[in-house]
DNA sequence: CTAATAATGATAATGAATCTCATTATCAGA
DNA sequence: TCTGATAATGAGATTCATTATCATTATTAG
C-alpha cells in the first residue's frame, strides 16, 4: 500500500517532533484542535499507528494509561514515576548489543527493545523530602 | 489495610505459580472456573492487582492486549513476538546494575525494570522458512 | 461466639482503541 | 489540466479490558 500525504498526518508528525515529552492520543487530538487543525480522534489513532509502524515516531506502553508517543529519532529508555505517573526519557543509555545477545540465546530475530524503569523521579523525591521536613518542624 | 486470606486468592496464586507461561485475567478466570472454583472476574482482577503490588506475582504490559501475569519469583526480560503475539521469557539475562546506573544518572529511586524485546520468536521463524520452502517447490 | 471489616459476586460503568461507511483528498498518468 | 483509482478522513458506533458499585458473605482477632 502506497501512502499519500495528508495535511493531518504532516501536522501530527510536527506536533510530536516539537513536543519535548510524551503524549497520548487524546492529548495530540486536543492540541491539534487548539491549533485550528480540523481532525478526528480516529485519524489521530490511525496516524499514530501508521507512523510508529514506519518508525517515524515511538510508541511507549504506559503501565497505567494506554500508549504514549514521542517524536525522538534515537532509541532510548524510560523512567516511569510511580508517584506522578509520568514517563521520563533516560538519555544516553541504550544497550543495542542486547538485541544480538537475545537473538542468539533465543534463536529469534530482534528488531528493537523497550525498557521501562519503575521508580520515583527526581521531582517527586524532592517533594517528599520537603513534606517530611515540614512534618518534623511541627 | 490488613489482608485476610481468601480461598480465591490462594487458588489464584497457585494457578499462576504452576502455569509455566503468561496469563491474562480472562484466562486465569476461565482456568479457575474449570477447576470448579467459584470465582468472579472482578475478584480475579482485584487479586491480580493486589498480588502484583505485593510483588508475589509479575505484571507484564502486553503491547497489544492489556496486562499479562506470571508467577515467577525471579526478575526476567521478555520477548514479544510480532507474529504470534506471545510473550516469552528471556531467562538468565537481567542487568540489575542498570537500576543503580539510572538511579544516579536521573537522581531517582529505582525499584525495578521491565524490558521487552520486539521481534520474531524461534517457532514463527521456523514456520516462515517452511512456507518459503514450500512456495519455492511449486 | 461475635463484632469488625476485608473480600466477594454480579453487573453497571468507564475509557482507550478500533471499526464502519459515506465522503473527501491525493496523485500518477493521459 | 483533467481524471480515475484509491488512500485518507470524520463522525459515530462498537469492542474489549479494566474498574466501580453495592449488597452479601467470609475471615479473623479477641
Amino acid at each position: 500500500m502506497n501512502h499519500k500525504q495528508s495535511r493531518q498526518r504532516q501536522r501530527l508528525l510536527e506536533v510530536l517532533k516539537q513536543h519535548p515529552g510524551h503524549l497520548r492520543a487524546e492529548e495530540v487530538y486536543s492540541m491539534m484542535k487548539e491549533k485550528d487543525d480540523k481532525i478526528s480522534l480516529a485519524t489521530v489513532y490511525r496516524n499514530l499507528n501508521l507512523l510508529s509502524s514506519l518508525n517515524q515516531i515511538n510508541r511507549i506502553d504506559h503501565p497505567n494509561a494506554g500508549s504514549m508517543y514521542d517524536g525522538r529519532d534515537y532509541p532510548h529508555y524510560h523512567l516511569h514515576c510511580l508517584r506522578c505517573d509520568n514517563l521520563i526519557d533516560v538519555p544516553g543509555l541504550y544497550l543495542a548489543e542486547l538485541n544480538e545477545t537475545v537473538s542468539e540465546r533465543m534463536n529469534a530475530k530482534i528488531f528493537s527493545q523497550q525498557m521501562t524503569f519503575e521508580g520515583i523521579c527526581e521531582e517527586c523525591l524532592k517533594k517528599e523530602s520537603t513534606q517530611l521536613q515540614m512534618s518534623q518542624d511541627i
